[in-house]
RNA sequence: GGGGGGUUUCCCGAGCGGUCAAAGGGGUCAGACUGUAAAUCUGAUGGCAGUGCCUUCGCAGGUUCGAAUCCUGCACCCCCCA
């Protein structure tokens, strides 16, 4: 419900109770794939702050724990400076705040689950140390903190932002193919950094991928290892068996010779479009219209921009004609068309069946 | 409470009352080159229709033949003083 100033550069918006509760059930589910809860020794653990923080009153807070907060200490850290000197912006006190509800987590943790380490994004950095000072004060122990370098790719962007919005762990947000696609097509000077940060291997296969990468750049190999790694790692076997199935239909062979059991499969993985049967009965579909409904273009002149410049296209063939009209015979499968904008974006249009 | 500054198309940021759908940059999209890479170059970038129409410049009114540009009120943001 409140945030963290560091890395924003506006006050961040609050959540309500509802969607934080949803929220952290989401993560819950993704957690699953990662770690195990089940585990009988010691068990992953997934713990709300709110259960211990919702209840606390402002002033025994003010009084058990802001009192050991110096606030000349608290304006030095690099995530209250940051913001401080931005001129079109402000700090509200709640925000300002927000290290203290962390580190305080951090003590609480430490009291009912002998929790000793916090790791985090170097950006964590300030709210970690407060929160080992906090313990050793409050309980005099002493606490310990690991902190990772923050991603970045090679020209400064962050990773994760794909042209069409950011990448999501969960299926429904960015499917397994899309998720692959995104690692395949990542620049080569990043390939080492994410296989070393993202992946089990071990040193020495990762150095020989990126050496052999390095030999023979256009394969991608290690593109390709990367992708099946975090692919299987973050959607399972199944997941990474989809995308891999709709990689080769798009980017190998001729598109043509397709038939709706392999399309079918891969339907629900690649932005698609269920569409009545009749829209390409008679006059046909215009293209323009074609490409909007499959959301590789955002309006109609969008479309004809994109068509115009030469990318648009049907079943892998170039869309020459603004005009023109999408038939029966323009199926790549029984019930199936393949449209693309520009080199690799794909969606599918399948006709009959159930629609929306 | 007082004083000052601000709110422009995805973002930043220009914008004489008409020639503004609005400079420039970024981003994004497409093309060329390649390797589904990077860099580079080119084009495009409100909507619908093709030399026209419609909707945009915080919100609501007003002045004007005509406003993003002027006036009034409101909202929100930032800064300084108390």
């Amino acid at each position: 419900m409140i945030g963290d100033p560091s890395g924003k550069s506006e006050e961040r918006q609050l959540l309500s109770e509802e969607t934080l509760r949803a929220n952290v059930e989401g993560m819950g589910r993704q957690m699953r794939r990662l770690l195990d809860f089940d585990d009988a020794e010691r068990p992953a653990l997934l713990v709300n702050n709110y259960d211990w923080v919702g209840p606390f009153g402002f002033l025994e807070f003010l009084r058990d724990v802001g009192k050991h907060f110096p606030v000349n200490v608290m304006l030095t850290k690099d995530s209250v400076r940051s913001r401080l000197e931005r001129t079109d912006s402000g700090l509200s006190y709640t925000e300002f705040s927000y290290m203290l509800l962390q580190a305080y987590d951090f003590a609480h943790l430490r009291r009912h689950h002998d929790c000793e380490l916090q790791v985090g994004g170097s950006d964590q950095w300030g709210n970690i140390t407060a929160g080992i000072d906090l313990a050793r004060r409050l309980d005099g122990v002493q606490l310990y903190g690991m902190t990772c370098p923050l991603l970045t790719k090679s020209d400064g962007t962050k990773m994760g932002k794909t042209e069409s919005g950011a990448l999501w762990l969960a299926p429904e947000r960015t499917s397994p193919y899309q998720f692959y696609q995104y690692w395949i097509n990542l620049d080569d000077a990043d390939v080492g950094k994410c296989l070393r940060f993202f992946t089990d291997l071990g040193r020495e296969e990762i150095e020989s991928i990126v050496a052999e990468h390095q030999l023979d750049p256009g394969r991608r190999e290690a593109q390709r290892r990367l992708a099946s790694e975090l692919t299987r790692l973050v959607h399972g076997d199944e997941g990474l068996h989809v995308a891999r199935r709709a990689t080769e239909i798009f980017f190998g062979a001729e598109i043509g010779e397709l038939s709706d059991a392999q399309l079918v499969q891969i339907f629900a993985d690649v932005p698609s479009k269920g569409m009545p049967v009749d829209a390409i009965g008679g006059e046909g579909l215009s293209v323009l219209d074609a490409l909007c409904a499959a959301g590789l273009a955002k309006s109609k002149g969008d479309a004809r921009r994109t068509i115009e410049q030469g990318g648009g296209y049907v079943n892998n063939r170039r869309i020459e004609n603004v005009e023109q009209r999408l038939t029966s015979a323009d199926l790549a499968s029984e019930t199936v068309m393949v449209l693309r904008s520009g080199k690799k974006r794909y969606a599918l249009l399948r006709f009959g069946g159930e629609h929306d």
